[in-house]
DNA sequence: GTCTATACGCAGATAGAC
DNA sequence: GTCTATCTGCGTATAGAC
């Protein structure tokens, strides 16, 4: 048993690590949230952390990565799909954007205080693919006003009024609240088109 | 000159603290910011800080009280004012939350994860506040909706979605960029009647 | 690869002189 | 009202046995 433990276990306590750890510096924050809260809730000792993590930093660090690397694989398949319109891909993107920071609400660092946890070339790495996420965004919206389905006067400055208006809803947004998530997803989808200044807007949310 | 300093200084001093612990707070994080940091900013010693504030999280919540304060107070001016009309009233509003939130970077706190670092007293404080401007904007846009200077389908989430919007730019914006402050609030401007629906919008931003 | 035990420093907060 | 000195606990991180 000890065994097998030691063979299977190794990288799924990592996972573990990385798991509970983003739970509690979502509660309580980095700072206050110790090495000994961390494996107390893994239910390992502190040494054993210490042993497939070189600090606390580097939980961190791993997690944000791991989160920013899964958001950017799922969205830039829909933002490159060249074979649907601009708006059909926003629409697709609106819905993942949403769907995604809710789902996974605790792993988000960037552009979330906690990221100041990290130093400089920890964060560069979240950052980086962060802005694949943002430029990906950004040459949608571009094609779109090209082809007359938007119209847009400041691109790079409406991507950013967009994707901050998305990233707001996790801040608030509570299952148990009176809209379901699919529900704020189509409202949401409306007031992107409206920011686009997309031409037929059917569905005002 | 130890005499006038016990007289004029005293009040002086505990908003030297605040000044200064909050920018520590901001650059920093709430945890990661010592009494004896705040107190070294201030050129005394630590028991001098405990003389004016029972503790850590009081120094924080008297920042945050005191900025939306005066955040509540600026602003509500405008929204209240009839005289107006509600599109001008949002014009004005977005340009206020723009500017103090620039201004005065560091003191907020209220929408901002270093909010944790309150108990829930002190964080029902700062959150009626905000609930207050809150409000004040959701009723003169439920007003320019009535009068059908606005189209718009859930008044309350378009006000999240407006203010989520309006609160992403903080996060981002610094004065050495390539758009002024006054840019800023141009284009937010125009994005946030097109989030309103307002029907004439003659520039775009 | 996991544990127990522990080094070491810095944190928040207080005592008591002036 | 400000200081110096200090208490006490918890933080990160490591040593070394198994």
């Amino acid at each position: 048993m000890a065994r097998k433990r030691s063979l299977d276990e190794g990288p799924v306590l990592r996972g573990k690590i990385m798991e509970r750890a983003g739970v509690l510096f979502y509660e309580r924050g980095f700072a206050a949230t110790s090495i000994r809260d961390i494996a107390d809730a893994v239910g390992i000792s502190s040494s054993t952390l210490y042993h497939h993590f070189t600090n606390k930093q580097e939980v961190l660090h791993a997690i944000a990565v791991n989160f920013m690397r899964d958001f950017v694989a799922e969205t830039t398949v829909v933002l490159r799909d060249t074979s649907r319109t601009p708006t059909e891909r926003i629409r697709e993107t609106v819905r993942l954007h949403l769907t995604i920071s809710e789902d996974r609400r605790p792993e988000l660092v960037v552009g979330n205080p906690i990221r100041y946890a990290l130093d400089q070339a920890q964060r560069r790495d979240a950052i980086r693919l962060q802005t694949e996420y943002h430029d990906a965004v950004l040459d949608v919206i571009s094609q779109g006003n090209a082809a007359k389905e938007f119209d847009i006067a400041d691109i790079p400055l409406t991507t950013m009024a967009l994707l901050d208006m998305l990233n707001g809803v996790r801040e608030w947004f509570r299952r148990s609240g009176p809209l379901s998530l699919d529900q704020i997803i189509d409202r949401y989808t409306a007031f992107s088109l409206r920011i686009l200044g997309a031409s037929p807007a059917p569905s005002t949310g």
